[in-house]
DNA sequence: CATGAATGAGCATTCATTCAT
DNA sequence: GATGAATGAATGCTCATTCAT
């Protein structure tokens, strides 16, 4: 590695960096990892496509940073609230909200993160997948607490449950912005109600 | 024009073809379709890669076909179970099970359709991406008779409602087969009840 | 790899294959391969620098080609010089001879392998070199039997004397071709008379 | 003209010059000149590759003054000894001991002349091409006047025995430290003796 | 049916170089 | 003296596609 590059990883001293790194999350999110050309990304952003590796060393490093920061945050939060008091079904409330509240400021980064992680090379793709899977570990903890708290019933499947959650709050990054009327708060509330009135289940 | 490409148009009476637009699903499900190369889809086949154009005349075509072949029969399905007898709920859970079935036999075309479709070009998109659309209305349509007769509560979103349920059901392909014990009969089960009790909405 | 490029390695079948890797040695001889462009070597050819990758899969495995035929056949010959009968003196002359003969029909070839081999990628530079390696041994271990025949004096440094007359012999191919007169048979003998009186030393 | 250019051009009265040249030559001296990039000579340096600029125009002009200096003082010192009196035997001796020995203080500048110094732009080229020239011919003269004197065979082709003894000598930059031992006095000692020896040619 | 050969267009990346500060 | 930022030009390489056989 130069030492040019060195600094850069360091440091990130660079003052366009977040604009680059913005640029780069829209062309992903946009067409793909693969379907995204750097020239795409240049042009976003007014400058010439050489230019840009002034700023990441490859086209995979810019996928490994919008990845990271399409993924962070999201455990912390988690962990946060699972942690804190109060019964399953309001954390299972408060998860939601919190995990569609990015989709405010970084819908572009989290799109990316949810479809195009995958593309990344083995070992940063494995350090970026750990955290989904902290985070879906999180969710089904809430859940099996719940069930042990007698919020939920016992036959509840919370794995399953678990991945029903994600998959409607994860859905949401590619609608979001299309719906009229969908604000994150309307749609947290409602996926909310949704989520625990279905967890409760009256039905069994 | 030669009988060959006449064949080609009217539609694939060539023998080998069902094979090979499935290894293109499997390698279109795999990479993405930009990162997916006709030289994978040839590999798999274990022909050379020039030979792939007797059976499509581009890999666009060939995204097509698979997508078309994704996205078939939900509509149908769907349109049979709504315009049928029965409560809403009954309605809900069999939509649901109606959607999670290809899983079983088609989860690579399925993938694709959902994934992959927005890269193709746009009419071939729009006239699937209608697919989609007349599939959420369905899901709706239930979804507002539901309200309409009672059994849901009035307060329900049924926009949001439908989002939800196509997002927890659409994500099932990207995990169906990793997560152990979890059959296409059990998932949309679960799937089922979770989403009538969280419609019912004893909460409200 | 992919199953085309296995198949190229396997067997070459490639019609035109020694056409493109001679155009590829003559450009790395008069350029260097870090000089030298893949267009260069198109443009040698007649045709396009893309279509080079037919028939390698990298500049890096062209390079290799190049090596391997101009460090081939020198060890062979070599070490049956070394193994065959007769006194050291003439064997020397042997060698040296052997050594140069390539001048005729692979000067770009050989002079590719002495100055661009330790351009190599590790593993492939590594193999080659051994080949050098070995043949310096075979120059040496001849001297050192002279040596012990008595044909050379005691006092001869065979491993400065072998470094000697490889260097010598390695030069030619930088500028055969451009003294007037000077064929490779004239060359082998006077630079076998100057080896084989220079290691006699009636100096010492 | 800016102060800074005119001294540029009037010849480096730059502080750090000579060490960015010698870090020039050594990175051109382990990669060629063309596989060497300034951002390698920079690092070797410790300061950016723009800085780079303040000590040399371009990396054609840095290589012309590593060549420089890589064959600078050979001609002055051979015509010293052509010139002096003596017999030929002995200036030949001398003339391979004044060759070798730069070895010792600027092995990486003798590299790059020999070895780069094709690289440089036309004109620059023939200027240091001359130098090389040059040599040759004071070698061959004393050579020439060696068989006129009698010490050596009329037989002898002086020709290509000045290019075997040059041959013998410049291989040597080329394993010079890696021989364990061989310092530049007794390389200068053994190639002396084996030039001289195979000169006179016993065997005519 | 299938392939070998070839190509045009595009792509990520490198690199020497410039210049205001 | 030295650097951060940027660029133009090239470079090695990939890939979908064509076509004669």
């Amino acid at each position: 590695m130069s030492s040019v590059a060195a600094r850069r990883i360091a440091g990130n001293t660079h003052r366009r960096a977040p604009e680059i790194i913005e640029a780069a999350a829209r062309v992903f999110a946009e067409r793909g990892y693969h379907g995204a050309s750097t020239q795409a990304i240049a042009d976003v952003l007014g400058i010439r496509q050489a230019s840009l590796y002034y700023y990441f060393a490859s086209k995979e490093e810019a996928l490994e940073q919008v990845c990271m920061m399409g993924g962070e945050g999201f455990v912390e939060r988690a962990v946060a609230i699972a942690a804190g008091p109060g019964a399953a079904v309001d954390k299972v409330r408060a998860l939601i909200h919190a995990h569609l509240s990015p989709l405010l400021d970084r819908r572009d980064f989290v799109l990316v993160f949810l479809r195009e992680r995958h593309h990344l090379p083995d070992e940063s793709r494995r350090r970026v997948g750990r955290l989904a899977r902290r985070l879906e570990r999180i969710f089904q903890e809430v859940l099996e607490a719940g069930v042990r708290a007698g919020e939920f019933p016992a036959e509840l499947d919370c794995r399953l449950a678990t991945l029903a959650l994600l998959g409607m709050c994860n859905a949401a990054p590619g609608w979001y912005g299309k719906e009229p009327g969908a604000t994150v708060e309307r749609i947290a509330a409602e996926f909310g109600r949704l989520a625990v009135d279905g967890l409760r289940g009256e039905t069994r």
